[in-house]
DNA sequence: CGGATGTTTGAAACGCTTCAATTCGGGTGG
DNA sequence: CCACCCGAATTGAAGCGTTTCAAACATCCG
């Protein structure tokens, strides 16, 4: 691939402006290459960890599976974000991490890491942006479950995850293509799947957004933003992060 | 105050041994003592910041504010927690943080990070882990709001604030005390207040747990653990962090 | 004593879940 | 090539958990 075009490079690139040699530093990250089949766990929950991930391709879901057997889903990873990043450094791992479907992903090992820090210090902040936007996408993702009705709470994942693969290149305002079932959107929304249906019918109806045969349409991208009360401020706020 | 005695040095110790050389040092972290209180925002929302804090004493809301009004919590802070650590790095805060009555609390600068971390790489770990818990209890949170009933919502909670400060010698397995008002609870676990009262009152009724005048009293701790499927190992486990 | 703050209770309304059943499309084996 | 099957989407009806509205009560504090 050739230098800056890789997803997370993409991603860093909306918040500090990498020099060419940072951008050699990260694609260096990306040799280790490796394959997931869907639906095979990356990740087991309780399973302590050696390797963190960074996704390349495909859809992968952090989730944890309840006592009772309901799952919650703790956010989806889409091409330019890490996988279990904090499993690594807590060596042990509370979710499980599971390919949506065939995924790319690049292992990365913690002395990896601690070596192209050194080499570049700009980009060790540009990567601690990104696992703090990590967080503040999970306390956004809280807010909704605690405080926004089902309508609002779809409306804003939907713009959320948009605005999100826009900064890789893989969706704009107007669609994108979106491989989850409406049992991903009822467990990651704390919602029944029966309920999720009735939501997007509604929103569909109402001429906000259509997701259908796995694209995601904005119909009233305005509309939508207004009823989600959506600010996505959190994330690519372009503001200088250390001194 | 006494070497080894503060809280966040009694919350480290559960996870690593220190030694007497980075007891002082964590101690020295504790040098610019400042007062703040109840009710006044540390930090506003929106607000960029320069300083962190160590929790000294008393108890600390973090909270967001969503444009209709409402609030939720997302998470409480109480002696021996880090107050504002993601604002500084990432120089903005996108949640307000507010004293819940008067508190202490040690202000921490960057500086002072990266010279204490210099001196002793153990007490780096030891931190790491510290922030890395409280992203556990942010997502255990989350868990909560998606998955669990009112009931086993407010058991949970319960059950996690008193493991916390049994931690830093702030409770037990049979009481503590506890400054929320219902409010605090309602806005914490996306629940109405009337709602709140009710669901103490059943738990109170079933001899679980009764929550007056201040004071937390587990009636039944295991029939609590049992109704709210706690597992307290995110709060505590002692496991190798780095090698 | 008055007023603010927090707790408690009742009744009605609503949002969401659960159960039950049907439809649709894609893949597979006969 | 078609019958079959399975996962996913869809719809209806009943029920329950929680909210909202309204109001009383208790406690602390100036």
């Amino acid at each position: 691939m050739a230098i800056g075009t890789s997803p997370l490079a993409r991603k860093l690139s909306a918040f500090v402006k990498l020099s060419a040699s940072e951008l050699v530093v990260l694609e260096r990250l990306h040799e280790r290459r490796k394959s997931f089949s869907a639906g095979r766990d990356l990740v087991h929950q309780g399973q302590s960890e050696q390797a963190a991930y960074i996704l390349a391709a495909g859809w992968v879901v952090s989730y944890k599976i309840q006592p009772d057997g309901s799952r919650q889903i703790v956010d989806f990873q889409i091409p330019g974000d890490f996988l279990g990043l904090r499993s690594v450094l807590l060596h042990t791992s509370d979710h499980g991490i599971e390919p949506i479907v065939d995924i790319e992903a690049a292992e990365v090992l913690v002395s990896d890491l601690l070596r192209a820090f050194a080499e570049t210090p700009r980009l060790a902040t540009a990567i601690l942006w990104a696992v703090s936007r990590d967080e503040a996408m999970v306390v956004e993702h809280l807010v909704g479950l605690g405080r926004r009705d089902a309508d609002a709470r779809m409306a804003h994942f939907l713009l959320e995850l948009g605005a999100r693969l826009s900064l890789v290149g893989m969706g704009s305002r107007q669609s994108y293509p979106c491989p989850l079932t409406q049992y991903h959107l009822a467990d990651a929304l704390g919602l029944s799947a029966i309920h999720v249906n009735r939501v997007l019918r509604k929103l569909r109806e109402d001429g906000l957004v259509t997701f259908r045969d796995g694209v995601v349409v904005f119909d009233d991208y305005e509309g939508l933003v207004a009823l989600a009360d959506f600010d996505p401020a959190y994330l690519d706020h372009a503001r200088p992060l250390l001194p």
